[in-house]
DNA sequence: TTTCGTTTGTTCGCTACCGCACAAAGCAGA
DNA sequence: TCTGCTTTGTGCGGTAGCGAACAAACGAAA
């Protein structure tokens, strides 16, 4: 019922979203229903094409977004173009925390790197529901951690792993945000992702497929 | 005369810390005055030797930690027991980040870099504080983005930078937290922080040494 | 069907770094 | 002063990954 409620406010409201689009968003699904009905109404749907930048290095966001079944990558860019991812956000998290972290700007780029839809809200609003220091602060903070976790990961992998591992940790972490099991991706940008050649992710694939682990065309 | 009623009030409540010790620390002193006073009685200080553990990975936090002239840093250590620095901090930071970030342990291992001072503070109470939700809250916030920066820009100098060029970046993320600009500490230190090999830290320091940049014995 | 652009596979030096082994230097304690 | 331990310097194969160059496969548009 109280579902039924909610879809006919959505529709009131003239918001497009689909009520249940909020249940595959985990962080979305984790907020209490009290809350959740008062982002209904700002809650926008976004479709995110493959390779869309999100966001720039050092902009500032209008908006954060819960993706439900599109990835994107956080790429830390260097001065001389060079770059390499730090974190993946899928239906699990949420793309913008540098917004209620208090920095204005954010020293990542954040790209689509599988394409599909994501639920966005405006960032002074997120910001102001983060500074009434109820639960979206402590659920938000929770993630923020769990980023920062998988953030030390990627530096330690960089450090300590061969290409072929990394290749797999990174379609690992696609695997796990994703609904079914297949990806779409050149392994040229597989290749930008991971900061490698192109030619050793081609290398790394084909090992893989060689030992039966994926099948790519 | 501010200074010195807060003087007299460490003294009337037998701490042991010395209250020129707040201004070492940049976390410590950018907080408004009155929270530092409330803090003042339960801040302890502490002497950090060089090599100790400030909390293990997983462990969950009894204190947290504002260095003065002490510099951490934190290393995520792997299964196989190879780890890499992730992040330095110094008398700009806090160790301890991931005790009011809500996770109740850390992934991270925290280890005495250079030995030097520190006061620390009960970490329940940070909590606490913490929680009020006003200065505290968005200070350590903001310091936990910067240490978000920092730990990005770690894993893209992994990726692409040259063993000496990482050793230079170690080298003056430690003079921006040292008094002056020596630094007791063994390669095979340095070796087990950057996650590389003693000999490479030995060629490097030498060419360094050879260039003039530095001296070492 | 042809053509052209994109994506993938393969090869060939080259270099940075690793693991190992060992020598040299410095320092502390007997 | 001698001895032993810690720290630093150096050399030597082995290898993973880079840059460049090019061939093959595939697909979409003309």
């Amino acid at each position: 019922m109280t579902q039924r409620y909610t879809l006919r406010r959505v529709a009131r409201e003239a918001c497009i979203i689909d009520f249940r689009d909020l249940g595959k968003n985990f962080l979305l699904s984790a907020l209490p229903t009290s809350v959740r009905d008062r982002w209904i109404p700002h809650l926008e749907s976004v479709e995110l094409p493959l390779s869309q930048v999100v966001y720039e290095s050092g902009a500032t966001l209008t908006h954060v977004y819960f993706p439900t079944t599109a990835i994107v990558s956080l790429l830390y860019v260097m001065e001389n173009g060079a770059s390499a991812e730090i974190a993946v956000v899928g239906n699990e998290g949420i793309v913008g925390i540098s917004r209620f972290m208090g920095g204005r700007s954010t020293p990542s780029r954040a790209v689509v790197q599988s394409a599909g839809h994501s639920l966005r809200l405006n960032a002074e609003f997120l910001e102001e529901e983060f500074n009434q220091a109820g639960p979206v602060l402590h659920l938000l903070l929770r993630y923020t951690q769990a980023l920062i976790t998988q953030m030390s990961q990627t530096a330690v992998c960089n450090r300590h792993h061969s290409l072929d591992q990394q290749l797999c940790r990174w379609l690992l972490l696609s695997l796990d945000r994703l609904k079914g099991d297949e990806l779409v991706m050149t392994q040229e940008l597989i290749a930008n992702m991971l900061g490698v050649r192109r030619e050793g992710v081609s290398e790394g694939a084909l090992k893989l497929q060689q030992a039966g682990l994926i099948r790519y065309a």
